[in-house]
Parts: structure tokens; C-alpha cells; sequence
DNA sequence: GCAGTCACG
DNA sequence: ACGTACGTGACTGCG
């Protein structure tokens, strides 16, 4: 949302290509056409929902073009969002040209320079930016021939078509929208925190009769296990590991690691969240603008980035504070509605075992009916420990968990583990056999799948070391669950965000934390908005099983109900 | 630029 | 005997 246009480069057919410059800076640069000129004869014919565009990244292009205040319509194929779905690793043009079409492009670096000496795209003269750019146009216009025959012989036309190009527009909507923040009280709990921190540094250094840098894992390693001789949880060959669950496992033994795990937390969500977040407000919106990455992940879920919004703390009550900072303005209130048990829905629908489909229907805690069906008493006699317990395997299923991972994860011990992994699958007999068949079909395939077809290859499954191939099974189980519960909410955000446009509502979808949508609802839209969310989000797809959603509404994001 | 750590679903 | 749950991104230290 910072970036300023420099130029435009368009490709009208292949092999022809045009370069508009109107940001280039610099004594001897050619006359350039002014911007507003050039906006508004552009503006119609990227406007018009008739003429289709194809673009590499055009979420990007369409944001920039965005800021100078033309809307682009009808982005029909972006050549990034193909390859990624066809399973490319390497994303960028430039490779993409080489791999698919083996052209050679000229690297960026070769214009503007790299590291301490790169400069801007704008101080590059127009002729040389001529060429490259319009090199960007007429390859990514040929690309998009090729990929798009790659995804019709994939079968994946429909899911890139139906979902993944109507999906660009909504993520922009997001990104612009953005979400405003509470920097006042940030501001306090940064003073407040650093108070508290310079206290636990002193009585951390008392322990250890000198001073040190904490963050620093190395000398804290050396601290822990050299000077106080404490006993190095046996991980490493020669360095010893210093993360939480080993410092837990001496809770007790010395009062400083209680102190070093508080140190830790408190720093972690000081330095990443409380002072990082006021300094990525937007001086023209006020507000914070994150990018939603439709490309970066194996499974189909988006991720966030500058700031990141999907792991925002929520846990403890520093974590909740910090929750709290995000708002709404004066005259509205933020809504979330979330999905209820998304991925052991999908998994239900997956694997269509008949105890999990009946749980789902029947609406019942499935944590309590796991630990029912696993103990043999009714559901009204699960206790909480029994039920923490279920909770904990039923998502180590999804996750292709062994009996080792079970027994860290518990109090259990690994015969104990073994024989609940054993009842779980006597219980839900058809779970077993579609992770079975999940892994059958990765091997001969090499790929797995989710409802709406996407994919992941997994070449590894067939690796002759154990340890990777075991990996590679994990991965396996894993994507079709998860990659469902994606697909499901990818529908929901385009339908939702449709239905709001054609009502013509000013409420805003804000964020996606891949099983919740938070929005901002001006208050004369509530009503409609607390039933048209969660009416949306539950049809989004049809499955064996009902998909849930809750909805939460409060004056920031950490007190809701 | 990598490794270690830890925040989220 | 070994090493172990899936998927992300940001910050810090360090070479």
C-alpha cells in the first residue's frame, strides 16, 4: 500500500508489448505523460468487467493501481496463483519463464542494482525499463497459454476458476480495509512490561552471578547446564537445546528457569506484537494493513504477512491484552464467526466413518464423545481430564500422530499410548482405513487431495529413509484435512463477500484466521450481519456432516461473546 | 542468511 | 537405536 507507481507495462497480444513510465525521477529522463493523463484513459477499460486481464501477482498490480484510484475488474488468470496450485515451488516470473518456457529473463538485480548499492526502479531510465517491463507482460501472457492447459489437464480448472481467481479480489478488499488499533494501550503495556522485564533480568543475573544476554541461546545453554550444572535434556550432539518444553522439565530444579520461561514469554510478545504493531500503522489510514498470501503454502491455506494477523496471542491474559488493542471505530463493532471443529469435520467427511459422521450430525461434543467411545462410559460421565485427553488424540490424528507423540503430549506412557491409538481406530474403524488409503494413494500417485481437488505432490513418500518417508506420510494425512477446511472457507469468503456487495452493505471483512472471519459491522448493520455470516459460512460447501459456525461480537477483538 | 525459538490455527 | 504431530511468520543472535 506504500509503493509508488513507476510505470505500466501492458500486452495487448504475444510478442507485443507497451511501457507507459510516469514515476521515473532524474536529470535525464524522457518526458513522461502526466500521471492523471494516464489514469484517466486507463481507468475504463481496466474497470470494464468485459475485457479480461491476466496478470502475475495481480493482487499486487491491482493495489498499486488501487492507490492511484483505478479499479481493475475481471482479473481472470493470474500466472502465480496457477503455478502454485500445479504444485511449482518457485514462484517468481522470472523462473517460471525459464522452467516452463525456457526463456531467459534478465534479472531485476541487473537494473536496479542489489544489497547496500540497489536503487529504486524510478531512478532506472525509461528505456532500459521499457524492455524489461515489457518483457514481464508478453512472457506472463504466454505463460498463462501454458499453465492454463496444464490446469484443464489436471482437473483443476474449476477450483483455479471458481475459487482461487474469485478469491484475489476479496483478499485485496481485505488488505485495503484493513483494522484499526487500540495505540494507546499498547503504549501503556510496553512501559509496563518494560518495568516488569528490567526486575526479571536483575533476579535472573542474581542466579546466575553475572550478567548475560537471555536471548541469546548459546550463552543461556552455557548458563543453564556449564555453571549451574543443571542436566541438559538429552538433545543435542554438542549443543544443548534451551527451547520451553526442556526448560519445563526443570521446572523446580532451579528456581531460574521459572524465571528464564516468564523472561521468554514476556519478550516474545513485547518485541513481536506490543511495540512491533503502532510502528506498521499506515499514516494515510490509520490503520494496519497485513498482506494475505494466496501462494505460500503446501496445503492451501493463505498465510499472513507485514504484520502476520493469523497468530496474533490469544492465551493467558497477556495474550488477551494484546487482543484488545485491536478495534473498532466509534459507531461499529468487530464480528467473528468461526467454524466449530472445521478439520475433524473435513475428516469426518474424508473418511465417512460412521461414529465421527454420527457425532457431527447428532451435534455432539466430539471431545466427550471421543472419550466416551474410548472408556465405554456415557458422555455425561467424561470428566475433563478424560475429555483433554480425546481432545488431544483426535487431533493427533489429523496430524498422523505415533504412539512417541502421543506419550509427549500426555501423561501417558508409551504402552498407554499404544493401546488408546489402538482403541481410537477400533472405535473409528473407517478413519484407519482412509489414512491407509490416503497413504496407498500418495504412494501410487505421488500426490494427495482435498474435496475440492487441490493437491499436494509428495514425492518423498516413497524415500528408502525411513525418517523422511515417515515425514512424508504425516504430510500425506495431513493436507487433505486441512486443505478441505481451506477449501470450505475460501467459498465462504467469496460468497460472503459477493452477497455484501449486492446488498450493498458497508461492513468490512477484515481478517481470516483459517477457521474464523473477523469483520467490522457499522452498528445499523448488525442484525443482518450476525445471521447472514454464519448463514453463509455453514453452506459454503456441502459435506456428510453439518459444518457449524459460531459468531462472536465485541468493541475490540479480545472481549468478545 | 541461517538457526533457534515461539506466537497462532 | 533413533527420532518423532501438521501448517505458517517474526524476532533475535551470530557467523
Amino acid at each position: 500500500m506504500s509503493a509508488q507507481l513507476v510505470g505500466i507495462s501492458l500486452s495487448p497480444a504475444r510478442g507485443e508489448a507497451y511501457y507507459i513510465p510516469v514515476g521515473h525521477v532524474g536529470w535525464e529522463q524522457v518526458e513522461q505523460l502526466p500521471i492523471q493523463q494516464v489514469i484517466d484513459r486507463l481507468k475504463s477499460p481496466l474497470a470494464d468487467a468485459n475485457l479480461a486481464k491476466l496478470a502475475h501477482n495481480g493482487k499486487f498490480d491491482m493495489m498499486v493501481l488501487a492507490e492511484c484510484g483505478i479499479t481493475v475488474n475481471n482479473l481472470t488468470f493470474d500466472t502465480m496463483v496457477a503455478a502454485h496450485l500445479l504444485g511449482e515451488k518457485s514462484l517468481g516470473l522470472k523462473s517460471l519463464a525459464f522452467s516452463k518456457l525456457n526463456i531467459e529473463m534478465t534479472p531485476i538485480s541487473e537494473l536496479i542494482g542489489s544489497g547496500a548499492k540497489q536503487i529504486s526502479m524510478s531512478q532506472v531510465e525509461v528505456s532500459k525499463v521499457a524492455d524489461y517491463a515489457c518483457a514481464d507482460a508478453d512472457i506472463t501472457g504466454q505463460l498463462a497459454e501454458l499453465l492454463s492447459a496444464e490446469l484443464h489437464q489436471q482437473g483443476l480448472w474449476q477450483l483455479f476458476s471458481e475459487v482461487e481467481m474469485p478469491l484475489v479480489p476479496v483478499l485485496l478488499l481485505m488488505e485495503r480495509n484493513g483494522i484499526a488499533l487500540d495505540t494507546e494501550l499498547l503504549r501503556k503495556m510496553s512501559h509496563q512490561l518494560g518495568e516488569q522485564l528490567i526486575k526479571l533480568e536483575s533476579e535472573i543475573f542474581s542466579y546466575a552471578g553475572h550478567q548475560f544476554n537471555i536471548n541469546s541461546p548459546q550463552q543461556l545453554g552455557s548458563v543453564l547446564f556449564d555453571e549451574l550444572k543443571l542436566p541438559p535434556g538429552r538433545k543435542g550432539k554438542s549443543k544443548y537445546s534451551t527451547e520451553a518444553s526442556v526448560l519445563e522439565e526443570l521446572r523446580g530444579v532451579h528456581p531460574i528457569i521459572e524465571l528464564i520461561l516468564e523472561y521468554r514469554q514476556l519478550t516474545k510478545l513485547k518485541s513481536t506484537y506490543i511495540d512491533a504493531l503502532p510502528s506498521l500503522i499506515n499514516p494515510k489510514t490509520g490503520r494496519v494493513h497485513t498482506s494475505f498470501n494466496q501462494t505460500r503454502t503446501a496445503t492451501g491455506r493463505l498465510s499472513s504477512s507485514e504484520p502476520n494477523l493469523q497468530n496474533i496471542p490469544i492465551r493467558g491474559e497477556l495474550g488477551r491484552q494484546i487482543r484488545r488493542a485491536f478495534i473498532a471505530p466509534h459507531g461499529s463493532c468487530l464480528l467473528a464467526g468461526d467454524y466449530s471443529q472445521i478439520d475433524l469435520r473435513a475428516l469426518a467427511h474424508l473418511s465417512q466413518d460412521p461414529g465421527l459422521l454420527s457425532a457431527f450430525q447428532q451435534d455432539e461434543d466430539i471431545h466427550a464423545a471421543t472419550a466416551a467411545q474410548l472408556s465405554g462410559v456415557d458422555t455425561s460421565k467424561v470428566t475433563p481430564d478424560m475429555r483433554r485427553l480425546a481432545k488431544t488424540v483426535n487431533f493427533g490424528v489429523i496430524y498422523g500422530m505415533s504412539e512417541y507423540g502421543l506419550e509427549q503430549a500426555t501423561e501417558l506412557s508409551r504402552e498407554e499410548a499404544a493401546q488408546f491409538i489402538a482403541a481410537y481406530f477400533e472405535k473409528y474403524p473407517k478413519v484407519k482405513q482412509y489414512l491407509e488409503s490416503t497413504k496407498e494413494q500418495a504412494r501410487e500417485t505421488g500426490y494427495v487431495q482435498t474435496m475440492l481437488g487441490r493437491r499436494r505432490f509428495i514425492p518423498e513418500i516413497n524415500s528408502s529413509n525411513r525418517q523422511v518417508r515417515e515425514a512424508a506420510e504425516r504430510m500425506a494425512i495431513n493436507m487433505p484435512v486441512q486443505g478441505t477446511s481451506a477449501d470450505i472457507i475460501k467459498v465462504a469468503m467469496i460468497n460472503l463477500c459477493r452477497e455484501m456487495a449486492k446488498r450493498q452493505l458497508k461492513s468490512k471483512m477484515l481478517l481470516q484466521v483459517h477457521d474464523e472471519l473477523v469483520f467490522e459491522i457499522p452498528e445499523g448493520e448488525l442484525e443482518t450481519m450476525r445471521q447472514l455470516v454464519p448463514e453463509v459460512m455453514s453452506t459454503a460447501l456441502k459435506l456428510s456432516v453439518p459444518l457449524k459456525v459460531d459468531t462472536k461480537m465485541g468493541n475490540n477483538w479480545g472481549e468478545m461473546e
